[in-house]
DNA sequence: CACGATACGGAACGTTGTTCCGTTTGCCAA
DNA sequence: TTGGCAAACGGAACAACGTTCCGTATCGTG
């Protein structure tokens, strides 16, 4: 999983040596931008601090979403893994979507610009909202299964749906002292509950 | 109020014919341009409709928010004005607030793009927040306090904060039948309810 | 070492928002 | 009515951005 550059292996070729120090050059330096400036960083400063040219960004990202996915696929996976972790952990269900939404916002809102390209309709971003919701989705279901089946919750609202809210709810929450997404999200699960 | 251009009269100048007149059609232009094509719609394409020069739109409105404020005006007063009439109608102040954002997200919804204008951080979009912000915070502030004071909802949120929530909320609500803001913004303020 | 495939750099293109200025036009006074 | 000037107009021009393209440089292999 880590021989080949990239992500998936297209069949059997290596990729040439500077390809792959490129690659990873440029998610240090993707990463360092997200950071300073946002998501939204134009692709030539992001070229620019890893002292490449942009057709070089393009060659190995093809849209700025695939830049961002790689960038945050540890951190993704990380959280989606943690939602059967927290389920097992013996809390009530609830108690346990509670936490995971809690981590899905932590993540969100330290990622600057994050949010608003999550849930933008830009073209160019769909494989980023494509990856999100395969991976995260399906996680988040298991959680409402196992509290809706504990009834502690009511059962009509689907995993997409409460991402997808808890995600807007998380836009524009950098910074802003008299904006506390947290506080909202958690409202949002409150009202999830039944009674 | 209405017999100069534009909203405040700078002094006594009356401001020319053909000024006037364009106004007009530029502010019927960008209405059907804004439905056709969403908030984001091009400058260019708002004038080619209008059949005017862009700088004509410009002299008019200096920022693309003026142009969405002028626009959405009457029915922002509407909105506005709804809430001390739901809240003098006789039912739960609770009751009152769900009901007036329920008219807030009936009106976010059914522009297209104008939720996701209302978040962002551009500059551009100042002054379309700082109306939205003006305007409503305050109403919606006086159906919380009354509600507050009701004791039917928790004490410890504010109407800015609430406001941008149901704001967020609203962002891609357009089409997508996965998606559903009204129920979620229910959802939130169902979670607002003490017990 | 030579040569083909691979990858690179950055110029160039298309699309936007915004500014600027030469030209036109409405309005008022003479 | 007409002359003149401030107001308003149109659209070319500029800047910032994403994205594409292709001539050039480099790697790896025979």
């Amino acid at each position: 999983m880590a021989d080949n550059g990239s992500g998936a292996a297209p069949s059997g070729r290596r990729k040439r040596a500077d390809a792959r120090r490129n690659e990873v050059t440029l998610l240090d330096a993707a990463a360092a931008a997200f950071v300073a400036a946002g998501v939204d960083v134009p692709v030539r400063d992001i070229a620019a601090r890893a002292g490449v040219g942009v057709g070089t960004i393009y060659r190995h990202f093809p849209t700025r979403a695939d830049l961002i996915v790689a960038v945050y696929r540890h951190q993704v996976e990380a959280c989606a893994e943690a939602g059967p972790a927290l389920l097992a952990d013996g809390g009530t269900p609830h108690a346990a979507l509670a936490r995971w939404i809690d981590l899905f916002v932590d993540f969100l809102v330290t990622k600057h610009g994050l949010a608003e390209a999550l849930q933008s309709d830009d073209a160019a971003f769909q494989s980023l909202h494509a990856y999100f919701i395969d991976r995260l989705v399906p996680v988040c279901g298991q959680l409402l299964d196992a509290a809706a089946a504990a009834g502690e919750i009511r059962p009509d609202i689907g995993a997409y749906e409460l991402l997808r809210g808890v995600g807007n709810l998380c836009v524009g929450a950098g910074g802003n002292p008299r904006y506390d997404a947290r506080r909202l999200v958690e409202l949002l699960i409150a009202g999830l509950r039944l009674h």
